[in-house]
DNA sequence: GACATCCTTGCGTCTCCATGCAAGTTTCAC
DNA sequence: GTGAAACTTGCATGGAGACGCAAGGATGTC
């Protein structure tokens, strides 16, 4: 089978390495931490409100880091935290868009006569 | 600290069970192989060009099947699996505004202007 | 019915990783 | 200098999961 342009933008957007780490538990509350605070955080200031050693909270940042997801900055004593969105929001709209395509071209029946795939299923729709 | 719409939201989309499914090598390899493909694929045709074994494939796409990115139609004997992107890309553009929402909310700096770093900003409603 | 094909599941193994504790490093205050 | 505060790192442990193999359904063919 031919390479499809979808696929190459796949294979290029689907990062195993940093979809891992954002799909660990405590990462996760890490980053909503991060998110909801309201500056910079320290590492202290983070383990505060989980219920793990700060050792552990100063491991996760390290894979956030090592992504891109997070950004440190040393500042005395201690290190702030915050959350670097930029090249997440990126990956992750490429790879809705590259997921998208190969969607579109593979339907789920092989297509029978011009049934055109018109109804974009994009529903959108957010929390209150 | 009080909880902002934009963490509301991100809490909402950052599905960790999603994200680690993702996350892993081997099924990021068959979901390219499901997108590059021309149509529905059995088992066996994945496992085919797969270095692991077929029960390997088989268990990978019931992780696949069970966070919704793929779904399967029985034929015969065949199991014909096929990339089910609505939701993932749905979840994918959510996760990557509500991101970007606290980001924006979060610079790096922070706010130089009456604002002690104690207790002081109860929910800013944020203009988006 | 018997048999083959396609896939799933039970089981054992092995690697990875999340965690806690303790020791080490860096920075500031004195 | 000494000491404290804020993190990091080394080490051990426990658990989750990825894997292969073999056995067990499920379905079609004869």
């Amino acid at each position: 089978m031919p390479p499809r342009p979808c696929c190459d933008a796949l294979s290029t957007w689907l990062e195993p390495g940093t979809l891992r780490a954002l799909g660990d538990p405590s990462r996760a509350t890490i980053l909503l931490r991060l998110a909801g605070a309201d500056g910079p955080q320290t590492v202290g200031q983070l383990a505060a409100g989980l219920p793990v050693d700060m050792s552990v909270v100063s491991r996760h940042l390290k894979v956030l880091r090592d992504v891109g997801v997070v950004t440190a900055e040393r500042r005395g004593r201690e290190i702030r935290h915050r959350l670097d969105c930029a090249d997440l929001v990126h990956m992750l709209r490429n790879l809705a868009d590259a997921l998208e395509a190969c969607c579109e071209l593979a339907p789920a029946a092989p297509v029978p006569l011009a049934a055109t795939t018109g109804t974009t299923p994009t529903t959108r729709e957010d929390p209150a």
